[in-house]
DNA sequence: CTGTAGTTCAAACGTTTGTTTAAATCGACT
DNA sequence: AGTCGATTTAAACAAACGTTTGAACTACAG
């Protein structure tokens, strides 16, 4: 047997890797449907055949790319979550929402160049009209949502179910909104003329925006 | 000159409005890209150039859905906007949030049956990747959501433009995240058999809870 | 009845889509 | 050297896409 995989023409078996990246950046710019398994092979210099290979169908290396970029995620949840339940007492609000969206916007600073493309390509799957794509990404995430909806619950024993799940179904949908990041009115953005350095700190900024808007929303802003 | 259209084989020339109707809710259930413009002719009962010969293209129907939809909400909305500002004193936060949100909600009890595909549809052109389908979109938007900007800007002096531009962009996307409806976790919405009846009272709680929340992280939620 | 403009229709256009095939090429091991 | 399994490749596949065509059909005006 092989086993492992460095082959022919190029560097490696690196072609599953240069597969997944261009999959995942050419996924966040234009869609899972925009994007044609053509112009992706051409873009990650791979032959069309290689998808098949390597992934069963072009939804096979959706999953693919799903999974690589929600399984840090997952774990990181679920650690917080572990964390906040074992040191005594109700966690906060706050400390629930951290918990919840940081590791969602950690994945632009865990990834390198690679960041942008990963949170914008999540955004992306989470706003996804098919229900295919949305079953597909549920499945990757449905244990650890569960667990949630119960810290919530306990964290505001006032509500009721459906107001629990607006406050969830909220959290969920500004995080991928943020990541999405996707209809903020252009012309104001393009007004002073941002430089790297600035993007980065807008991040930081647009972080804490999201955590305290979420947090006063969910204390302040739900009835009863 | 014909001049009206009455015409052939079927009913009259409601062979447009007929594909302005599936068109629109094909769009929110499948999205722009998912919707063929055969499944769509059969489900209008019209032939495939029909498409073609009303409107130009695939995107002058898409374009013509769009108007039809947002030409009531932005109207609206600009009154609404005027009426506050004329009515003396400074709008309230809430206000300023009502005259943007409920011209949106309204879609789905301004057009009958239509409602419900309505709002979807506008929920998912919003969260479109394709830049030509959001451009499509902003050109409908552009100028009330100027005069937007300026009336928050004045609710809301102690805050820099960027805090300003993510109220607005937050408010803008909750909106349209509950338009497109699209991830309540849909084992917890199940678990209660709702009826028809009580969908619509779910919407009423969900439009108060969404002006409610919004409005506290304008107030609490924003930085300085 | 004839002429004309508006509308519908079946059929075909040329691309592009995701997938499959079968041969070629590779590195590792005996 | 030679065999074997893994990988890459060019080529072709059928199906679906948006669009265009030209003839058929409708209704009304003169």
């Amino acid at each position: 047997m092989n086993g492992n995989g460095a082959s022919s023409g190029r560097s490696a078996a690196a072609t599953r890797e240069r597969l997944l990246d261009t999959a995942e950046r050419l996924f966040a710019e234009r869609g899972y449907e925009g994007t044609s398994l053509r112009a992706l092979a051409d873009a990650a210099e791979a032959n069309i055949a290689a998808v098949n290979y390597h992934f069963r169908s072009k939804e096979g290396l959706l999953q693919a790319v799903v999974a690589r970029a929600m399984t840090p995620v997952n774990a990181e949840r679920e650690r917080r979550l572990a964390s906040l339940n074992t040191s005594g007492g109700h966690p906060t609000i706050e400390q629930l929402v951290r918990a919840f969206v940081e590791p969602g916007l950690d994945l632009v600073d865990h990834h390198g160049d690679r960041g942008p493309a990963v949170a914008r390509f999540i955004g992306r799957v989470l706003f996804d009209p098919s229900p295919r794509i949305r079953q597909l990404f549920a499945d990757q995430v449905d244990p650890v949502e569960g667990r949630y909806l119960d810290a919530l619950r306990l964290a505001l024993p006032a509500h009721d179910t459906d107001t629990i799940l607006f406050g969830y179904t909220t959290m969920l949908g500004m995080l991928a909104l943020q990541q999405a990041a996707t209809f903020t009115p252009v012309r104001w953005r393009l007004v002073s003329g941002q430089t790297r350095a600035d993007e980065a700190a807008a991040r930081e900024e647009d972080r804490e925006r999201l955590i305290a808007f979420l947090t006063a929303g969910l204390i302040h802003g739900l009835a009863r």
